[in-house]
DNA sequence: AGCGTTCGGTTCAAATTTGAACCAGATTCG
DNA sequence: CGAATCTGGTTCAAATTTGAACCGAACGCT
C-alpha cells in the first residue's frame, strides 16, 4: 500500500464542501417534507417518480432504479405509503411475478399538495442561495458525477 | 397559496443532479468503509473530526455541532466507537456534565488504516471525474450552500 | 420437456436514526 | 441565597434502513 495521493486544498474544499452541504440540505428538507406534509423525503421521491412516469405507475424495480434505496427498503415504503392510501399495488400484466405501484386519486392530490412548499424550500436551501453561473456550474457538475455512478454501477 | 415559482431546466437539472449524486455517492463510499475498514460512514467522519481537533478529542455536544447528526445517534455512535475501542470518554474539566471523546491509540491506528482507501475511494468516485474547473466551481457553489445554511440554522 | 440460473419481490432479524422525555449540573436574576 | 430556566448528555420507544435468506416464476440451453 504505497502513499496515496492525498487530497489538495481544492480538492478537499471541494470534498468537504460536499459532505456538508450534502447533510446539510437533506436535513433541512426533511423536516420541512415531514413538518408541512407529513411525508418523509424518500416518500415524497417516491411519489414524484410515480408521478412523472405515465399513468403515475412504475414497477417496483423500475422505481428503486430511480430512488437509490435498497430493494426491501423500497418494499417497506410503498407498503407504508399504500397504508396511507396514497399508493396502490397491481400486479403486473405479462410478467406474475411483477408489481406495479400506481399513483391514486389521493396519491396525486398529496403530492400537488405538497410540492409547492417543497420547491420554495429547495430553492431556499439550494437554488436561490447561488448566483446563475454557479447554478449552472453545479448542475453541470453533478450531474457529471452521477451520470459517471449510473454508469459504473451496472 | 398562490402559484409558486416552479423550476426552470437548469434549476431543475442541478435539484435532481443533487438528489442523485448525493444519494449515490453516499451508497457507493458507505459501501467500501464497511467492506475495507468495518466502518460506517458516520463513524469515519467521527474519527475524521476527533483527529482534527487537538489532542484527538472534542467536546460532544461540539462533535454534534460538525457532524450533522441529533444528540442521541451521537451517544449511540460514539457508544459503538467505544467497544469498539477506538474512542474513549472522558469527562470535562470545568463542567461536570460535559463529555469529551477522545481517540484511542488503536482509533488513531484504525483511522490512518482506512483513510488512504476512502480518499481513493472518493477520487474514484467524485473528485477525479471531473475537471479542475468543474471541482473549483463545485467547491464554490456547495460551500456557499453549507455556509448560508449553518448560519441560518442558528 | 427438464435442469440450472437469474429475476422480482417479500420477509426477517439486526443495526441505525430520530425526537421526545428525562436528569443533573450550570446560569441568571431578583 | 433560591427559584426559574437553560444546557449537556443519556435513555427510551418507534420508525426506518440494510443485507441476507427465501420463494416462486421466467429464461436459456440441451
Amino acid at each position: 500500500m504505497d502513499e496515496p495521493r492525498w487530497l489538495d486544498e481544492t480538492e478537499m474544499a471541494a470534498w468537504r464542501g460536499f459532505v456538508e452541504a450534502t447533510n446539510l440540505v437533506a436535513r433541512r428538507l426533511e423536516r420541512q417534507l415531514k413538518d408541512d406534509a407529513g411525508l418523509s423525503h424518500t416518500q415524497y421521491e417516491i411519489l414524484v417518480q410515480l408521478s412523472a412516469a405515465p399513468e403515475g405507475s412504475l414497477r417496483m424495480t423500475d422505481l428503486a432504479d430511480r430512488l437509490v434505496t435498497s430493494k426491501s427498503g423500497l418494499t417497506y415504503q410503498v407498503t407504508q405509503l399504500e397504508k396511507a392510501g396514497l399508493v396502490g399495488r397491481r400486479s403486473c400484466p405479462g410478467d406474475v411475478r411483477g408489481v406495479i405501484a400506481e399513483l391514486t386519486e389521493q396519491g396525486w392530490h398529496t403530492l400537488r399538495a405538497a410540492a409547492p412548499g417543497h420547491v420554495a424550500a429547495v430553492r431556499d436551501t439550494l437554488i436561490d442561495v447561488l448566483t446563475p453561473q454557479q447554478l449552472a456550474a453545479l448542475a453541470d457538475s453533478l450531474n457529471t458525477v452521477a451520470d459517471r455512478l449510473r454508469a459504473t454501477d451496472a
